[in-house]
DNA sequence: CATCGAACTATCCAAAAGGATAGGGCGGTG
DNA sequence: CACCGCCCTATCCTTTTGGATAGTTCGATG
């Protein structure tokens, strides 16, 4: 999927080009996951980063601190709004590559994340020592993200959902009505309205709200 | 607030009393996040830790590589259902203490957690470098919470969210209806739903459902 | 005391969700 | 082929939400 960019080692725009430690901007609203991921990166002194809490912080930050070559934003933190967010990071950062890192590791969010031209996606679910890996990937021009996430992942803490009760839930967790999701997935609402029922059930939640929520706790959206 | 247990450095039941480094049970279901922050603690020496990623498999952890001078879990993490993981990790861990990690630092959270015998409350927002000294105090027998947290905050990601819609945001993020929140709060029906009105607008959420969603993301609730 | 904001209540209405029941299509398997 | 599981749709109906508008109570503040 969108072959845009197979490599482009950051010339141009405002990226970084020169010699010394690479410079990554990281942005996450828990000051205590960003700073020991930093620390964590940080450790072999190849690596020079810039930590905020917020995307406005983050994108504010470009200049002072700039320029980087890699940027890692949180995709829920306090001004993201989803995918939004990232867009308008990219807009500020320039030829600067984007990176999503991200408790939902669902396929379907990471494929949208590339689609939207993330650079890669890192979810909080990976092996610490996969990720200074991955940063450098994406650091030289690389697209990284989890090709077996994509693949199977699945079984674990599935519920007994099947695909399309997990399509409509997630669609649920956004807050969509059951009109929407049915033109999302081209199905009619009463379809939708099935399925809210049945995964509710599966899930012994007592309606969609309390299902969403449920999904969210487990990690299943 | 619950004068319990003031100080009792680990003897009895299966707690770990003799020299050598401390022993740190950590559950969060998030890998990257767990082993980022063992990594931070334990690069001093000083403690030994051991990491799970669901509440069952830390209790399972607990006879093959106890005993342990503190166990901490994350709020958010399956099996947790809210506090009831944390008492079923209790009964388990006998006199070892237990502490809550967690990404939502409400005032009102941190309270319950300590009322409910956690022996400290270590929110996401936390700097790192206050984390190896808020461990090493609950090692100690002590008691660790934010007291910063639990008078002032708010005013972060408050939303401007009034107490009531505060709590009718709580019910609705367990999926209860309109009816339901009324009876608990002692309120009419057609209130709840102004109060589900109006905070919905003040979080920018198109629905209930939204609303909850958002919430939690924002560590509201 | 007048005023203001918060919290609450009342009515009325339209839209959405929730639920029950009855089916059709389709791929795989005994 | 008969059967089953999954997925989809239709029709009806009840309950719940969502929303607008108007008004009350109460404590705080000028």
């Amino acid at each position: 999927m969108t072959s845009r960019r197979e490599s482009d080692p950051g010339q141009g725009g405002t990226a970084r080009t020169g010699g010394g430690p690479s410079r990554l901007l990281l942005a996450d609203d828990h000051s205590l996951v960003r700073e020991t991921i930093a620390a964590f990166l940080s450790s072999d002194g190849s690596l020079e980063i810039h930590c905020e809490g917020t995307l406005d912080a983050a994108i504010a930050a470009l200049g002072p601190h700039g320029p980087f070559d890699l940027i890692l934003l949180d995709l829920n933190m306090p001004g993201m709004n989803g995918l939004d967010g990232m867009a308008r990071m990219q807009k500020a950062a320039g030829a600067t590559p984007v990176g999503i890192l991200s408790a939902n590791a669902r396929p379907d969010t990471i494929q949208s994340a590339i689609a939207a031209g993330a650079r890669g996606y890192l979810p909080k679910s990976m092996p610490a020592k996969s990720l200074s890996a991955a940063v450098r990937f994406m650091i030289s021009g690389e697209i990284y993200f989890p090709y077996n996430l994509l693949q199977d992942n699945q079984g674990e803490d599935d519920a007994g959902l099947r695909p399309r009760e997990r399509e409509v839930l997630q669609g649920l967790a956004e807050g969509l009505s059951n009109r929407e999701i049915a033109d999302r997935l081209h199905l009619q609402e009463v379809t939708v309205k099935l399925h809210v029922k049945t995964l509710s059930r599966k899930l012994n939640a007592r309606n969609r709200t309390h299902a969403a929520m449920i999904a969210r706790d487990n990690g299943l959206i």
